[in-house]
DNA sequence: TTCTTTGTTCCGGA
DNA sequence: GTCCGGAACAAAGA
């Protein structure tokens, strides 16, 4: 699932391979993804230059010439494809792609220079709007947003205050866009994981030492993901699937039952829910 | 047919 | 009014 990594990815290569483009056609192939897509919004995109592209929490924002923005959320399954002549990317290396994904292929934006953008998503959970840049920053989705996990406002003193006589979970808080904002459940698992720290602990109990060890693990998690997923994207071109070999090296997530990978721990991974999302943790390493 | 996946939003009880 | 937990919702594959 695409979370602030791998959106941060896919912004990169986006930039690299899109900067500057015009934007000469669009193909929208359904009616809506999580919102409708109406083809009279998107031909206010034709004709337009892309500017700039940035990323805060899991959102992208494309910004155009004559002051519009697309802003796109990838939602469970959603993928870019740059078709560059004859070369096919993918954005992420999260993704498997084969020929029956095709069907799955729900916008194209035709470039100049003989190149394309796919947008994919099997789960259709994903969405792409047209804004004016000026609404960004009060657009419902953007405006509640906490402050970006690898800032400088994600820190101690802002940790401490918002935990402040609140009784609720760390798996919840951490995961809760308007206290930080980019962290999903697999990241937030690895995280409490690398922190010794139990998903159940109440947050009003914690002490200095481990809110530290959060906000530390927190920034480290997540830089070393982006600079993972942003070394294999050069395998990824060439159509026929194959590529990728990337391998997911999770502890937790996804591992119930299986042996804990600290060291010299014996114990199996628990899974469990906290607010509704699968749990995964060491019973005897998360105190 | 039912269950699973996720981020977001909404609702009800305290 | 606020806080918090639980559930609904979207689509599709197993």
């Amino acid at each position: 699932m695409p979370e602030l990594p791998e959106v941060e990815v896919v912004k990169r290569s986006l930039k690299k391979k899109i900067s500057d483009l015009i934007i000469k056609k669009v193909i929208i192939n359904t009616d809506k993804l999580r919102y409708p897509l109406e083809k009279k919004v998107f031909r206010k995109i034709l004709n337009k230059r892309i500017l700039s592209i940035q990323r805060r929490s899991k959102y992208l924002f494309i910004n155009l010439t004559s002051s519009l923005t697309i802003l796109v959320h990838l939602g469970m399954t959603g993928k870019f494809i740059i078709l560059d002549g004859s070369k096919k990317y993918r954005t992420s290396f999260y993704y498997q792609l084969n020929s029956k994904d095709e069907k799955h292929n729900h916008v194209c934006f035709f470039f100049n220079k003989n190149i394309k953008l796919v947008y994919n998503d099997v789960r259709k959970f994903g969405f792409i709007k047209i804004l004016l840049t000026e609404n960004l920053n009060i657009n419902r989705h953007i405006k509640l947003l906490g402050p970006e996990p690898l800032s400088k406002k994600f820190d101690y003193k802002y940790f401490k205050n918002f935990v402040n006589k609140k009784n609720r979970k760390i798996k919840d808080v951490l995961m809760d866009q308007k206290f930080v904002s980019g962290l999903g459940n697999i990241y937030v698992n690895e995280i409490l994981f690398s922190s010794k720290l139990n998903p159940n602990l109440q947050v009003k109990k914690l002490s200095l030492i481990k809110i530290k060890k959060i906000l530390s693990f927190t920034k480290k998690i997540l830089k070393k993901s982006i600079k993972k997923g942003g070394s294999s994207i050069k395998d990824f071109y060439d159509g026929d699937g194959k590529a990728g070999n990337f391998q997911q090296l999770f502890n937790v997530y996804g591992r119930e039952g299986e042996k804990c990978l600290s060291n010299r721990c014996y114990s199996k991974i628990t899974k469990i829910n906290i607010s509704n999302r699968a749990t995964f943790f060491c019973n005897t390493c998360q105190k």
